[in-house]
DNA sequence: CAGTGAGCGAGCTTCCGCTTGACTT
């Protein structure tokens, strides 16, 4: 019997049906050695030597794989063939004591690639081992160093590390340009335009031939000037381009992509996005949901065409091959369902809501990228009234393509047919004022997006990352669900940039990624390579120990602790600001404290609990993050509701009135039914923005 | 998405990356 070792379970039980009884199909689920999580665990007075362990959580499946192991008459390594994948191999080799274990790869579960990889086994690559454990142990210097300089600095329990750090940051940092930002007003002017009837609107794009900027035209002074010159003028057309333009399909889903997607159509976050996907990868329905690759097995290629030939038609079909970006380790394909014939539609019975959604985005962008462009015929006209051109576009979709399974936003304006020289009448001219707007927060899927652009993170972190800087109280989404630095976010962020700039420097992990490559080609060595880092950094950071004071946080109140009559003072703590009494520890009495604006998680709604009618209600959050609307007297009160009180009470039992997320009034006692039909143009605004 | 809330300072915390269940109602 051959054992062979993959890193999943769920990946394991498809290979056992593909080898048969000969072959006995084991997982190490993941890592199998680590650093100690409660001391350094390297030794950097002796060249760096990592102490590796085997956790508790892995030690009983080591002691099967080792049993079993012993049993087989071969061992066979078969984790992925990425960084970590090689390491694990290495650490199972270690843990498990083997000799002469072969390793082999694949990069997709099919039959005829594992068959493959059996036929060319290799050994364990110690190089790409090696960047492994430079990744390893630089990571846990910077985050087991800077940690204790933020506790012995700002307080006890915060962290930093070299992913979640630049997260804080690209959150702090947008945040400081949302401050900073002044909107800027400028106009535009449209002319609706006719011809024969038809009514098409054109925007003033060019003075004297030459293209306007967008923040040219500064105010309505400016605006009015041009409408006066034009009055009287003539619209003739100067040109009529007409072309036909493409849209091509999207490349199929990574981890990455596949959260944003999920995130920006279904609203889901990257965390729950990856329970279903980990549910619909077990039960067969999709490819490994952690990958950072775009290839797509030939099978799989076989069978969309099929699969789109004989359900749209030859036409509809464009074969496509996607290249991912440079930096990923394409250890797996792309995110893809396992059958390209089993449409949502034909699991709909199987899959819960949730799940048959996240498949069908799955199905459908796989199926989309193999399909044909999209066609559309583009009109562009240019139209010169005195010294000035506007320009109008028109787009009519020719040819569906691959919108046909994987439907996109695009719009369609027909136009008149026009001819060059031709005059049209002019129906109004309007100036229409705007201003520049504001950076936007980054949500779940625009930070992923912009952490994975920098090659920060890896496909199976993400989500984590993200749940991380959230319970340390770092980062918080708003009302939106954006994300809002707090108060300890801030300066955290301020004191690491301060003092350790290159760390936090958002090109820090891609300068590390070269250096990996290094290692693993052979060109330098792990240790040297720590060395060079550790060394610099270890004395950078025993200054900052001298020269950084520590951050007071505290501010001085009036106010006096009604339980021991000393002074108290506003402290800062992991979950924002509250009371305390000076005479802790003697004393341990807190108030809550309220405040307003972003940052601060607690926001005052100025409307008196309707039970206790002391305290003013508050908008709070859930462990879980959701949003909902209590006492600030709490716990003295525990009044709290899901949606959000209006200052109102209900005419038929005279409770408070609450404003439901599609913005409806309703009433908040529940045996009442009373509801406020929908007729002031607040509310209706509201709900049609839902 | 099933999960409406109290300590947060100090009692020793912390990293990133690879895998899954994990709990209670």
């Amino acid at each position: 019997m051959e054992l062979v070792i993959v890193e999943s379970p769920t990946k394991a039980k498809t290979i056992q049906k593909f080898l048969g009884k000969k072959y006995k199909i084991l997982s190490s689920f993941g890592h199998v050695r680590d650093l100690p999580k409660s001391e350094l665990g390297v030794d950097v007075e002796k060249d760096f030597e990592p102490k590796y362990i085997i956790p508790t959580k892995a030690r009983k499946n080591v002691t099967l794989l080792k049993k079993e192991a012993a049993k087989a008459d071969e061992v066979i390594l078969a984790t992925d063939e990425d960084r970590e994948g090689e390491a694990i191999s290495w650490h199972l080799e270690e843990a498990l004591k083997l000799k002469n274990p072969k390793r082999i790869v694949f990069h997709e579960i099919t039959e005829d690639a594992i068959k493959e990889a059996l036929e060319n086994p290799r050994k364990i690559d110690k190089r790409l081992v090696d960047a492994q454990q430079a990744r390893r142990i630089l990571d846990r210097i910077v985050g087991y160093k800077l940690s204790p300089f933020l506790w012995k600095k700002i307080s006890r329990g915060l962290s930093a590390g070299r992913v979640q750090s630049i997260a804080v940051r690209l959150v702090v940092e947008k945040e400081r340009e949302i401050e900073k930002f002044k909107p800027v007003e400028y106009w535009s002017v449209e002319a609706i335009l006719n011809k024969s009837g038809i009514d098409f609107s054109a925007f003033l794009s060019k003075v004297n031939g030459k293209s306007i900027d967008k923040l040219e035209i500064k105010n309505k002074e400016e605006a009015n000037k041009i409408l006066n010159e034009l009055k009287g003028s003539e619209y003739k057309v100067e040109s009529v381009e007409k072309k036909e333009t493409k849209r091509n399909p999207l490349s199929p889903f990574t981890t990455s992509t596949l959260q944003q997607t999920s995130a920006n159509k279904l609203g889901y976050s990257s965390k729950y996005t990856m329970s279903l996907a980990q549910k619909l990868y077990e039960e067969g329905h999709i490819t490994y949901h952690r990958t950072d690759s775009l290839n797509l097995s030939q099978l799989s290629l076989n069978s969309a065409q099929k699969f789109i030939e004989e359900s749209f038609g030859k036409n509809y079909y464009n074969f496509r091959k996607f290249k991912a970006k440079s930096g990923a380790q394409e250890a797996h394909e792309a995110i893809r369902p396992t059958f390209a014939n089993k449409t949502p539609e034909s699991l709909k019975g199987e899959l819960d809501g949730p799940k048959y959604k996240l498949y069908t985005l799955i199905w459908q962008r796989f199926i989309a990228c193999q399909m044909s462009p999209a066609l559309f015929d583009s009109t562009s006209v240019d139209i010169l009234a005195n010294q000035y051109t506007f320009s109008a576009n028109g787009q009519v979709l020719k040819f569906d393509g691959f919108l046909k399974v994987y439907p996109m936003k695009f719009s369609e304006n027909d136009m008149p047919k026009l001819e060059e020289k031709e005059l049209l009448s002019l129906v109004k001219i309007d100036p229409l004022q705007h201003f520049t707007e504001p950076p936007a927060r980054y949500n779940e899927a625009s930070l992923i997006k912009a952490l994975e652009k920098h090659g920060i993170g890896r496909p199976s972190t993400y989500a984590p990352t993200l749940s991380t800087v959230q319970e340390r109280n770092y980062i918080s989404k708003n009302e939106q669900k954006r994300f809002i630095p707090s108060e300890m976010g801030i300066m955290v962020n301020d004191m690491l940039v301060e003092n350790f700039p290159q760390i936090v420097d958002i090109d820090f992990t891609a300068k590390m990624e070269k250096e990996l490559d290094e290692i693993a080609e052979g060109k330098d060595t792990w240790k040297k390579t720590i060395k060079d880092f550790y060394e610099p950094f270890s004395k950078n950071l025993q200054e900052k120990y001298d020269d950084v004071k520590k951050e007071n946080t505290d501010i001085k109140t009036d106010k006096v602790c009604p339980k021991c009559s000393k002074p108290m003072v506003e402290k800062l703590g992991r979950f924002g600001r509250f009371y305390a009494c000076t005479g802790f520890p003697d004393c341990k009495h807190t108030e809550s404290l309220v405040k307003d604006g972003p940052g601060n998680q607690i926001i005052k709604l100025d409307i008196i609990c309707p039970k206790c009618k002391q305290g003013n209600m508050v908008a709070k959050k859930t462990k879980r993050g959701k949003i909902f609307y209590g006492c600030d007297k709490y716990p003295a009160c525990d009044m709290a509701t899901w949606d959000k009180p209006i200052n109102e009470f209900c005419p038929t039992c005279n409770s408070i009135l609450v404003e439901n997320k599609k913005g409806q009034v309703k009433c908040s006692n529940k045996e009442c039914n009373h509801k406020r039909e929908q007729s002031n143009a607040d509310s209706n605004s509201k709900a049609n923005k839902e």
